[in-house]
DNA sequence: TTATATCTTCTAAAGAATTAGAAGATAATC
DNA sequence: GATTATCTTCTAATTCTTTAGAAGATATAA
């Protein structure tokens, strides 16, 4: 009676591997620190515990350095954007990126760079499109 | 030792909602049946402590009719969607609108009619940003 | 070498999400 | 009015997530 294990990293663990995917290898220790900086303080074995889970979910690996261990990501930060992104479109806009992107459009503060640069790659998808 | 309970909807808690979305107000019975047309099949006494929690949430209201209830839905669909949008933009995209649409164009099969629509808006945007 | 600091492992608490059975309340049917 | 069907409430099991203390292992320093 529980529901299935997302596919995706939870809350923390995309903390843990946004600290990761800046530098790595790093300790625990360093990962720590790595969160403390964003203002997430934990104690050094909730550290620990969640990045052994992550290793056993596939997300980690662990080497041994001396007394310690380093981390590496096994997953790269393009691939567990776009599935959280590409799930995120499934579930909640039925689908449909063209929704998602007016949706963009419309709320979020993109300013004028942003817009030129989303028109100039819409022109070459365009020209893609339409040889 | 517990994480903060998340701003938007749980996963069985949106599928719930979409149902309502589509038509309300509605009793148990008939959300029970709307998930089951997804392929979700719950008992009976599962869609209510679901829903009841809902209600607690402040995400529906609920009003006796007859024997049953009748539940509506006191969120819409667009400021649900935006705001687990924002909350993928943000933690995922660090807040880079533009970053998601350029993923969202690479990734997805948009067609050559979205892009047109997508385009229209870029360049009224466009405008607006530079009248 | 002994004390101190540091790391890991083990264990577990607490909250949230998902699922559903049992029991009690109420309405409809014959 | 008694039986049957339907609804709700209560309770609870299970899994996941987040968090961290206690205890044991190991290395560093004095």
């Amino acid at each position: 009676m529980a529901r299935p294990a997302s596919e995706y990293p939870t809350e923390l663990e995309l903390a843990i591997l946004k600290v990761l995917w800046l530098k790595a290898p790093q300790t625990v220790q360093g990962v720590r620190e790595g969160l403390a900086a964003t203002g997430r303080e934990l104690a050094h074995s909730s550290v620990i515990t969640v990045m052994n889970i992550m290793v056993r979910k596939g997300y980690l690996r662990r080497d041994k350095a001396g007394r310690a261990f380093r981390f590496t990501p096994l997953v790269e930060q393009q691939d567990v954007s776009r599935q959280m992104l590409g799930d995120i479109v499934k579930r909640v806009f039925d689908g449909s990126a063209s929704a998602v992107m007016l949706e963009l459009l419309e709320t979020s503060d993109v300013d004028a760079d942003e817009i030129a640069a989303i028109r100039r790659l819409i022109n070459r998808k365009s020209r893609e499109a339409n040889p």
